[in-house]
DNA sequence: AATGAATGAGCATTCATTCAT
DNA sequence: AATGAATGAATGCTCATTCAT
């Protein structure tokens, strides 16, 4: 049932997607959708949860677990190559999450806003580990990080939708173009040679 | 009139949206709109290109005209400027172009592809002449830049939006965020050092 | 500016024909309309009246005036004859008349109606001098002929449908359809040797 | 519910016709309307289908079917009565298919057009065989016997309505008047003698 | 004498939501 | 456990009509 509202809102978007349309996808009838999922806005809410989750779960197996032996540039690459795979196999799910659930009000904004603060910290956390490896104290303040996940994110939501419509890019080719940008910033950065606007 | 319907495109998103709403903002009577803008297509339509135009323009004029004397990395962060710039003083036509459009079907999502094209081939011409000045015959297949602009793009859309919604970050700082996180890998990339998937 | 009307009124209908089309098509403004014809209502009415006027005119016109040389037959003859030749020159006058007054509502009914019955009368007169052509006190109640004369209008109007609809029918064809139907059974009429249902 | 769309329709007209006011008079909510006919066209449509139904049937029920015994005199005189009544009776269906429906554009012209084509052809059929009584090869060409028909339809048709309009005059007697305007003449035509515009 | 500009009121249609069963 | 049947409320759009000029 939830599949079908997925890819009904996926593909419909929110307003448009008719609850008709989604009983009637799943094979139910509709009061059957409102006695278990009580109204538009609980369906889309769970949609958007169930595949906050299957993302995140996701990257995060892909990532694995931080460890003695395994340097984090090895983590960070994995867990991108896990993204894009999760979202050019879920195409539905990531429309859902990436283009819908942000543009239909605060109530489904502030759940996704929540996976990207999710994702933020992942990634911060990531990259502060990172930074760790390169310089025993590395000169990165809490904002300066904040500001590079986020861009990492959305370079990351970028290249997926790039990938998604691009035949012949896969998952491993869009996780490299990302590493081939940021990486080398990154180190130069927990190096405390980052770019500076003095220059120019 | 289209200030309005800007201003509840972009809080609303289009389908909840009404006319009524919009010539009410506007302090017009319904068919006046109607009048001027034959539909809420159209109007919506005259709502996204009025906000690329401006968007556009805007970049275009704070990255200047190419010149001898004038460094690409100086365009492209003055172009970042103006960009992050343009996007916090315009809030609601940005959610236009960036969340709503995307998001309602082919008529739009065609007119703003359209105009993410755009900038993705200025961002990519950009790229190329950064690379040039580094080294005359840059290593760079035309595939690999599509990507990279696309990747930078999307940090940047991102970071818009983590900009306008962080209180203390500014134009400038997010500017500079970008610029930190990708130059440096730009430059590897055109020396053709980039980072590969081969070490991992 | 009538005829602009007429036209409009007559291929549109009442409802769906639109000042601003009867405007436009008449080359003038809508507020001039106004001016002249103070609402739609008045205006349709006035359609209706000058398409009446025409019509009985042109009927009168052909059947001439009563005379000692001039034989009932020859007049009624003549007027079927202009009647057709006219809603072939005028179709859509004819329709406002025939199609559209009488299809919306009390006041064009009514006004459709006042023309009805004048054609009526006329007709019911020349039935009436027929008879006394043939039989000097002829045995036709009032009623009886009221009868006849409607069926005889409704007749030439179906006739009239006809003839425009059907290529090679010009207007002395369906007189002489309705003459050949008709001329006879009044003649019995005049004699009191009509048809009557006892026999059946 | 087709009763009330039936009545309004013919009361109204089919532009002046809401579908609120339709729903009302049937006692049940607009969307109920929609969900069995789809749309005010449709409505429109299944009104016109049921009474030309309803009148065709009435019209050959009344007119029985040919045998030895039964004079086509007699079949014709009893179909028209049965025509009278029915008018008589549905007064709104009347309406719908004598004048809003001819009145309101090609999907439903075209769908009362057959309608007619179809009485044309039934009368067109009887007279045929009226002649065949009179004179065992009567000289009538096809198309004057499709004029024929025609004006008989038109008669009939009007004398309907003057029969609603006419206190005092019922189904017999309208009947009995078309019968005595045109029963002579066709009896003429099937022998050869009928009426020409030669003498006058 | 003529009109550009503007609107109040109405209408067809759709959809989330709820009962009675 | 499940649904057929029904509706209140909203929305895009049109049009007769009127001022200010």
């Amino acid at each position: 049932m939830l599949d079908a509202a997925v890819r009904t809102f996926g593909r419909r978007g929110y307003r448009a997607a008719s609850m008709e349309e989604i009983a009637e996808l799943a094979g139910v009838s509709k009061p059957l959708v409102y006695l278990y999922l009580h109204s538009k806005e609980e369906l889309f809410s769970a949609c958007i949860r169930r595949e906050a989750a299957a993302l995140t779960a996701a990257v995060r197996a892909g990532a694995g677990a931080p460890g003695p032996g395994v340097p984090v540039e090895r983590r960070l690459w994995e867990g991108l190559t896990a993204f894009f795979a999760h979202t050019a196999d879920h195409p539905d799910g990531w429309a859902v999450l990436h283009r819908q659930a942000r543009t239909h009000g605060e109530p489904f904004a502030a759940e996704v806003a929540a996976l990207r603060e999710e994702i933020v910290a992942y990634v911060t956390s990531l990259i502060g580990a990172a930074a760790r490896e390169v310089h025993r104290d590395p000169g990165l303040a809490d904002g300066d990080v904040a500001g590079l996940a986020h861009a990492l994110v959305g370079a990351a939501e970028s290249l997926a939708d790039w990938a998604n419509a691009t035949p012949g890019v896969d998952a491993r080719e869009a996780a490299a173009t990302l590493m081939r940008l940021a990486w080398s910033g990154l180190g130069d950065l927990a190096r405390g040679e980052g770019w500076s606007p003095g220059a120019v």
